[in-house]
DNA sequence: TATCAAGGCCAA
DNA sequence: TTGGCCTTGATA
């Protein structure tokens, strides 16, 4: 919130209106900044936002690449409406800046000059619209002094060449897109088929697994040799554990409680003690069938850990300059993981695609939330490890921008860590926000999705009671966790997207089309 | 002459 | 004050 003023100012206003710096000598915007200030969304989003009711159709036919104006608003949010000021913007964020410079407003924030700014936000804080204005690079000198109506100024030349990079991006991430899932297939299964066809002939999506070695202890799940120490060029990650290899650490998925399978499948792996071989125990009675269900439908965890862990180091993946774009890359594979998981995963195999596909762009941030949680409730370190098994410096995190969020992971985190939280009751959080009908509409198995989340409800009540009498009400505490995660989620895709429209955000990402179909 | 990015207007 | 729609006029 603030409080506007408005003052008559002397005319002299370029400590509030300082000239722009990224004009060149002749007038324009040179193509650097063009590519850092005014590249409001993935091109590829505008080529798929054409889509009836999916984001991720993969249906790249030519015809469906749509002009820029199908973009968002980089200040906003909304609908833009051409180009304003230097960039394609909403009418409402032309008209505030048009307003704001012609008649020299100064607004003050009684927050801390960092309030979130989207469509339905953008009215409350004057002094944060206009400065995320100049931060996205709207220009102050496209206001005219004069108020001369009609004509073009410097930057038609400018709006010309953003026009030709938005096309050649288009065209370049449309042949990338056909590359990958083959053109003119409209269906989301035949392209999450593709997706799986790519990793198994090992193309960039999917590299080949990291080599698996067994532990020599027995020990399970197996040791992974990865080829690189995980480090970026700001950051080196460490491992607080004495392993022969300290930057890998096998992946515990559980906590003290014991973790049965009746099978010897590879779905999960088994814990039972500390020290312990691995041990396959019958299962207890305790267990609902229903929840031996949906462990079985969970991911091998020691696969999925080398997967990401091999992406990340592997060539194919890029080197990522900064903590950030690693961790982006990370979950960006971890994505994959999780449609993988969820295609394959007992009720939602059964969803219609378009259900299929409403229910993964609503959870993926919170299935990635929960998951990255249940590691550290898992892992009880004073580090953050991550889900190729390394471990990083909390303080380091580039969360740090995102205020207090740090803190709200480590109060949920503990919160879990207190409750007990085991591996049975992660699966059902992690089926109960996937199969979360609430807010979504057009759901055409609405009624079935219901009845599975009561189902899977009911299934994690019996356990809870039953495995942890001295817990009381354990079940209603775990299920309050889970708007907390879904709110952490919504600062998070907002801060993904913020860094998304300066370019920060790798491009051509699973996460960016997630991130996106989620915004419109 | 069509385009489109400026400024203007005005109901909410 | 906002934001959607209208008018203007230089440029391609």
């Amino acid at each position: 919130m603030s409080l506007v003023k408005m003052p008559m100012l002397p005319d002299h206003t370029d400590y509030l209106f300082p000239p722009h710096p990224a004009l060149d000598e002749y007038g324009e915007i040179p193509l650097d900044c063009v590519k850092s200030s005014s590249r409001p969304v993935s091109d590829r989003w505008a080529t798929w936002s054409n889509a009836p009711s999916l984001r991720m159709d993969f249906n790249f036919d030519q015809s469906d690449v749509k002009p820029e104006f199908e973009e968002v608003c980089p200040v906003c949010g909304d609908k833009v409406s051409g180009y304003h000021y230097g960039l394609l913007t909403c009418e409402s964020c032309k008209g505030f800046f048009k307003r704001t410079v012609q008649n020299k407003k100064v607004y003050t924030c009684i927050e801390n000059r960092n309030c979130q700014i989207d469509k339905t936000q953008r009215k409350r804080c004057p002094y944060c619209r206009f400065q995320k204005c100049l931060k996205v690079g709207m220009k102050l000198e496209a206001v005219r002094p004069d108020r001369m109506r009609g004509g073009r100024n410097k930057f038609g030349p400018m709006y010309k060449r953003d026009r030709a990079i938005k096309q050649q991006q288009r065209n370049r991430l449309l042949s990338n897109a056909r590359a990958i899932v083959g053109p003119g297939n409209p269906e989301i299964s035949m392209a999450i088929k593709n997706i799986h066809a790519a990793a198994s002939r090992s193309s960039p999506l999917y590299p080949p697994p990291a080599v698996v070695i067994r532990d020599p202890l027995n020990r399970t799940p197996p040791l992974m040799n990865i080829p690189q120490p995980l480090t970026s060029s700001t950051q080196v990650l460490s491992s607080p554990l004495g392993y022969t290899s300290p930057q890998m650490q096998p992946l515990n998925y559980t906590t003290g409680s014991v973790v049965t399978s009746t099978e010897t499948s590879s779905h999960h792996h088994v814990q039972t003690s500390s020290t312990s071989p691995m041990l396959i125990k019958s299962e207890p009675d305790h267990t609902p069938k229903l929840l031996v269900e949906l462990i079985r439908s969970e991911p091998d965890q020691a696969q999925l850990q080398a997967k990401v862990a091999s992406y990340v180091h592997s060539p194919l993946g890029g080197v990522p300059n900064d903590l950030f774009s690693m961790i982006c890359k990370l979950a960006d594979q971890t994505l994959f993981a999780f449609v993988d998981w969820a295609r394959n995963s007992v009720f939602f195999k059964e969803l219609k695609v378009e259900d299929q596909m409403k229910l993964l762009q609503s959870s993926w941030s919170e299935l990635l939330l929960l998951d990255h949680l249940y590691r550290q409730v898992s892992y009880n370190g004073e580090h953050i490890l991550l889900i190729t098994g390394q471990t990083i410096d909390p303080n380091t995190l580039p969360l740090r921008e995102m205020g207090d969020v740090v803190d709200q992971l480590s109060r949920l985190t503990l919160r879990m860590r207190e409750l007990k939280l085991d591996y049975k009751e992660f699966v059902c959080l992690k089926f109960l926000i996937l199969l979360n009908p609430a807010d979504l509409s057009g759901l055409q198995d609405k009624q079935i999705i219901d009845n599975c989340q009561e189902q899977i409800s009911a299934a994690l009540m019996d356990y809870t009671l039953s495995a942890y009498p001295e817990i009381g009400d354990k079940f209603n505490h775990l299920v309050r966790l889970l708007p907390e995660i879904r709110q952490i989620c919504q600062r998070a895709e907002e801060y993904l997207y913020y860094k998304h429209l300066n370019g920060e955000v790798p491009f051509n990402s699973l996460l960016m089309e997630m991130l996106h179909s989620k915004r419109k």
